[in-house]
Order: C-alpha cells, then structure tokens, then sequence
DNA sequence: AATGAATGAGAGTTCATTCAT
DNA sequence: GATGAATGAACTCTCATTCAT
C-alpha cells in the first residue's frame, strides 16, 4: 500500500514534469528548451528530472507521445452518419480545421517536423496517433455513407485524405510557415463549406 | 581588373560559403548546425564566415533566400496551355509532385517550420517565393483554360491551390513527418492521374 | 543541519572564488582577466564560476565591493583625539600612506579608474567606501580637536581632504601612473611629518 | 624633392592616424579600443595602420607620447611672477583646476593609469610630461617669488607640488573615479581661491 | 527519492595580426 | 604604399549531464 501510494506518486510527479516539459517545448522548441528552464519552472532540480527520464530526448519522446495519445481524440469530434451530410461534412470540415490549424497544433507540427529528420520515430509517432487515426475514424464515415449510396467512392481512406487536403488547404502550408494571421471562424466556415462542395461535386452520389 | 577579379572572388567565395552552409543546415537543422561544423567543411577559419555574414542568423537568412529563388523556378517547369489539357495537368501535378515530396525540399520545409516561429520573417519569405508564387503561375494557366472554356473556375488561385492540395495530399504531412518512405515515381503518376481526375470532376468544363 | 552545513560550503566557496578573481583581477586588470584563467587557478570549471555570478561583470562588482568593506576599515587605524595633536597627526599621517600608497590599494584603484568610465557605478561604490568614508572618520577627529580650540577650523570634512592631500601629494599620482618606486617607510615618515607641519602652520590654533 | 612629398604625405597620414587613435582611446580605453574600428573611422585599411605602427601597443604608445607634448603645454599658461601674488596664484590654481579636472584630462589619466601596471613606460612618459613638468615650472616661478622674500619656502619643487594637491585635493580623486559631477568655473574659483589662502598661511611671508 | 553543486564540451563571436595582390 | 581577405587564438557564456549528500 505504501508502495502503491509511492507509485502514484511517482506517477502524479511524472504527469508534472511532462506538463511543464509540455509546456516549455511548445514554447520554445527542442534545441531553445533547457533541462534548467524546465527544472526550474517545475520547483525542482534538474537532477531530479533525471530520475524521471534518462535524456532530454527521452523526454521529449514521453511529451511526444503523451501529447499524441490526447490530440487523436481532438481531431473530428464525434462522427455522425444520420441527417444532412452536407450539413455533417461541413461540421466536420470546421472542426478538422479548427484542430489542424491551432496555435496549439501548429506548434506542435513545427516542432515534430524539425526532429524528424534526425529521429523518424518521433514523427511516425506523431503521424499514426494524428493524420493516419484521423483519417481512418474519417473513413469510417465514408465508408457509411458510400453503403447507404450517398458516396460514390471506392477508397474510403483515400478519400478522407482528398477530404482534409481539400479542407486545410491553401491555409495549413501558410499557417504552418507562420506566414499569416490566424484563421477567424467565419473564414474557417467558408474554408469548410468550399471543400464541401468540391468534394460532393467530384464524390457525391447525388449528382448521378 | 584586379579589382573586378577580387569581386569575382568575393562573390564565388560567399556563394562557396552558402553551398557548405546549406549543405550543412539542410544535414542537421539550424540549431544543430554549428558554424565551427560549416567552416571546418569549407576548408576555412570562422572568422572568414563572419567577414561574410555577420552572424549565423544572417547567415541562415542569406541561405534561405537563395534557396527560395532557386526553389521558385523549380517546382512546375514551363506551362503549357494548348494541346491535352488533362494530360498537361497530368504532367503538372507530376512535377509539382517530384518537386514537393523530394528529400531536399523537405528537409527545407523542415528547417523554416522549425524556425517560424521564433522567426515569422523566415517562414514569411519562404513562402512567398515557393508555395505562393507556385500557385501563381499555376493560376495562370488555369485562367488560360477557363478564357477557353476548358475550366468551370471563377477563382483561379483557389483553384490552384485546390489542385495543389489534391496532389500533395496524403503524402505530404506523412513524408513531412518522416513517417513513411519516399515516393517512386510510379506513386508519383498515380498521385497525379487521381488528382487530376478528382479535379477534372470538381472543375472540368467537359461534363456541364 | 546538512542544510547548514551545505550554505556554508556555498558561502565558503564564493569567498574562494573571490579570493582568486581578487588575486586576478588586480594583476591583470579587468578587460585582461580572463574568466578561464579564474577558473583554472581555482581549480575548478569556468561553468562553476557562472553558478555563483551570473557574468563576468557581477563577479567584478560582488569583488569591488566586498573590497571596498574591507578597505574602509583600513585606512587610518583607531583614532585618537587625546595626547599629544602632533604626534596622532604623524601617526595618522603614516598610516594614511602606508594605505594608501601601498602596492595593493593602488592597484585597486587603477582597476577602478580604468573602468570608471564606462562602469560608474563601480567608481561610486568605490569613492563612496574608501576615501569619502575616510575623509569622514578624520574629519570627526578634527572636530574633537576644534572642539577643544587646538585646530582653528571651520570645516573639519574640508580639512580632512586637505590633510589627506597634503600627506599623498607628490607621490599619489607619481605613484598611481606607477612612475616611480615604492616609498620606503623613512620616506613615509619624512612626508607625514612634512605634511603635518604645514597642517599645522595653516590650521594650528598655537600659533595664535 | 618628391621624396620630401612622400616623407610630408607619411607624416601627415602617421597624424590622420594618430588622431582617429586618440579619439577612439579616449573614448573607449584602450582594450576596448578595436584596430578595425580605428581603422573604419579612418576610411582606411587594418594594414595600413600597421604600415605605419607595428602593433596596437606600438599606435598606444606614440598617442601618449604626443598627446603628452601637448599637455604639458596646457597645465598653467604663462607664468607671471610680477604683480599681486595672491591674484596670479588664485589665476595658477584655476587655470591648473581647469586643466586637471577636464573631462578629456581626466578620461587621458584613466587610460594610462589602466595600463601602467603592465606597461609602466607609458605611465612614466606621461608622469614626465604632465604632472613633473608642470610642477617644474611652478616651482621656477615659486623660485622667483623665494627670491624677492616673497614667500617662505625652501624646496620649491616639493612647494610646488603642495600647491598642486591643495587646489585638486577633494575632488581629483572624486573625478578620477567619475563618482561626482564635474566642477563649474564657480566652484573651480572657490576651490583655488581656498587653496592659495591655505597655501599663503603656510608659505607667504607677509605674515611674519 | 531529491537536490545543490560541479563540470567537460562546445557554442557563437571578436580581435590583433598577416599575407597576396 | 595600400588593401581586402584570411586566420588562429581567445573570449564569454550555456548546456546536458553526473555525483555526493
């Protein structure tokens, strides 16, 4: 018993320092984050970090994952497939947007990208959990769809992708670059009802 | 005469200088990259680098810039609006495809997404001269086909980076993020058919 | 207690570490010193120094000042205002020079002139701690002395700084541009007395 | 004869040069002191200053020397020993306060007195020219004064320098250390004016 | 388990000086 | 004689990491 309070308290400190690790990576990227900055914001010493995780990479591989495993359930929301398509596809379409071009998510993309090159598991990581489980529950819906004949697709998961490049773009690579101002709703509902209807235009069943 | 050789020389040096320098940031990341590393591979002392640039932030910035001139010819060759218009579109999304998903422009990508944050002008520049002006010249063409007839567009530039996105979409974020291998060149033209065709249904003036 | 025992090893070790910077600094100037060699006459790494001053600067300014705590105290001895006024003034005189014209006093004073300029601060807490606070314990003799109708002053501060120039003039600013070889204290005696006896001649109320 | 040209041209670069030095010595102290800002405010080259001076020590030292013949024309005027002595020694004592405490006198002090421990030479040369020099010719004029039972001194030159350290004393070292203002024409009066009478009640031989 | 202290390695940057033209 | 270019050595300072307590 004693033991498993130490357990968990281990594990509540753990949840602490990734919080604050969370926090100043996103902040400040891998490189510009310092084991002291991170120490010292935690109340602790660095040393102590060093209990909880071998290397600053292995931190930031913790963060990474940690971070991955809640953004995947951020992504679409709760999918329906009853009522108005249209109607769902254009929520979808906000709410993907609204995800997939945060600051918070951004952020988050920025600094994956920049290690992916010196560490691929880093972004595997990141793309299963983020992109591929998205597009996949995406799919899913797809998938629903085409069987009831309102969806004239043989590739669900291709399709989702064509759904989500539709969405984000023109915005993602200028957002991602830090290249212009944060996106308003009212440009995001447009953003969503324009790939809507280019979507049903080359997929809809509707027209045939 | 001496001196226009020494400014030959200067020139030839500074550009000398930029092709380790890019090799090198393009190899490691800014951060990562050390300007002991870049002068060592030139052959030279630091001190020469910073008879050049004066400091590594310039110059990174000097880097990009002429990388982001080169880059900006690159990415769809010349464009063509008589003949086949599916099969020029075809051999578009090709190119922009070969271009976009190539190992070194992504590592590009890589390297001002990591900076643009802490350094909007980067990431501003970046993507002037590369995803903007790309879709440009694209939209050109595409107002070309639609004076024709050929294209039921209202906005080319949307419709541009429409046609963009549907080529690059998923395998840009997943090639990005190092998370799956690059792309043959069989890929590349099934890509680019697919997109083509998802296009050509959304926007082709044939079907009315 | 380990607590206890762990602030004075901190304490302990500043004091070290102002030892040597101390020890370096007054042989080698401030600009010269270099943190390195500081480092590596206290046996210990350059990042150690940066744990207790955050620059080069403070690590200057914490050694000046606690310097200039020390000096203060130095400068006259214990004043004594009974007995015979002539034989205390030579007395005063004697230790007055000695201080001041010693190796170690100008030494510090060429350190700070030299970076007065640039770093007045320095020269204040300097000016502030050494000769004004100086000049005040002589001038609250001269007082006692006026008191009792032995010195015929009106403005015993004024008279200390006279009485303090008439002891180092001559030799201070031979000395302090290092001009010319230490005195020997025959030498040091022959001037105080000399000093006294125009003091004396100017402000002694016998001669009246 | 175009020899002679040349040699004029050196000459006279050697001066151009030398004025940038000691415009930028005084200003910045000699470490701090760069030959390339020395050389840019010159328009010229680095190596072309070392044509003419063989290194920073070797620019250093002949700024000193001929900065030092200049000053020492400066300390006093000419000298007058007819007239009202007291009048032509509160004239002396300002002109020689006006001389000393001078901003640009006083920055020339700082920069010799930084150097004269590793570099005592220099702090000769000027201690010969300014402060030795000038307490020579006081002292001839105190000689002549002797002579005519004007004043009551023996040792002129020790008389001299008296003289000079009751007029500067209080605030030449409170200026060396930049840790006060500098001095009005009004003060500077008061204080040569205070100066002679202590001077007088301690030399002149009116009273006996 | 927690931490204050220590540190080797290495970063970017500057400078006095030299050399080839 | 003048100069643009080059450079080795040195600088201050930071960092991820380890160790003794």
């Amino acid at each position: 018993m004693g033991h498993s309070a130490t357990r968990m308290d281990r594990e509540t400190r753990r949840e602490a320092i990734l919080d604050v690790a969370q926090e100043v990576f996103l902040e400040q990227g891998f490189a510009a984050a310092s084991m002291s900055e991170i120490a010292s914001r935690l109340g602790g010493s660095k040393a102590t970090l060093y209990n909880y995780f071998k290397s600053k990479d292995e931190l930031f591989g913790a963060f990474v994952e940690r971070r991955c495993f809640w953004q995947s359930e951020a992504m679409f929301g709760p999918l329906r497939v009853e009522g108005d398509m249209a109607a769902e596809l254009v929520r979808l379409g906000q709410a993907y947007l609204t995800h997939v071009l945060s600051e918070t998510n951004l952020r988050m993309m920025r600094l994956i990208v920049a290690e992916a090159e010196r560490w691929p598991e880093i972004g595997r990581i990141f793309y299963e959990a983020g992109p591929r489980r998205g597009a996949e529950r995406l799919a899913s819906a797809f998938r629903a769809w085409a069987a009831e004949g309102r969806l004239a697709i043989t590739d669900p998961h291709a399709a989702a992708l064509t759904f989500m490049g539709l969405c984000k773009d023109g915005w993602f690579t200028l957002r991602l670059c830090n290249a212009g101002p944060e996106l308003t709703p009212t440009q995001i509902e447009a953003q969503a009802k324009s790939a809507v209807a280019i979507f049903l235009r080359a997929f809809g069943a509707e027209r045939a």
